[in-house]
DNA sequence: ATAACATATCTATTTTTTTAGATATGTAGA
DNA sequence: TCTACATATCTAAAAAAATAGATATGTTAT
């Protein structure tokens, strides 16, 4: 858990907005037409919609929250869903909260 | 209180390091000649000093922490200290706990 | 008033980040 | 296998951050 490389991604709203949507799928994301649950997170088409970015720098926001072991990517046939690191998040809040 | 703010200014190490040190003043520099306390924070110099940046650069560093509010400056004479704000950094902590 | 000093601001250069178009890869279905 | 589609990666351009030297400002002491 890297302290430093978490607060960069933390540091632009709309990769903090995908963190914050991605806590409540159902409330902020169409249901996927392949499974009806959110378990392994959203696709990726569909977090695009949401921030108005395009598709290459979605990819590359979520590529960089997964480095920081933020979210977790699974494949689901030809769409990939991301879902949070709780775990991560947790540790991180915590360290800041004692370290910092 | 702007995370976004505040999370840039934690995403540099040395930023970081700055807000760690000013928590223990005492363990961290040296006394100050004209004060006898670390109340009102601790010198530029002394973080310059410590840092290994050049002045213009920490004071930059500095201002963009004052921006954020995450610390407090006070004049002594020629000398400008700062100190933590831990309300901030309280309420930064806190929103991350409770937002993110 | 002048000199010395601490800090801030200005200016410029290098590095990093943001962003998207183009292209590549991987998967599913015909 | 060929096509369509979702996502990733490559490439490049623009914007922002990091960094420091030079200069300005404000304060103290002489």
């Amino acid at each position: 858990m890297n302290v430093i490389e978490i607060s960069k991604v933390l540091s632009n709203k709309t990769r903090v907005n995908i963190l914050k949507w991605l806590k409540n799928p159902e409330v902020n994301f169409p249901p996927h037409q392949d499974i009806d649950h959110f378990d392994d997170g959203v696709c990726v088409g569909y977090i695009q919609d949401k921030t108005g970015l395009s598709q290459s720098t979605v990819s590359t926001y979520l590529n960089s929250m997964q480095n920081a072991d933020l979210v977790i990517p699974t494949r689901h046939g030809k769409w990939t869903y991301y879902r949070r690191n709780e775990a991560v998040i947790q540790a991180y809040v915590d360290a800041l909260k004692n370290e910092l």
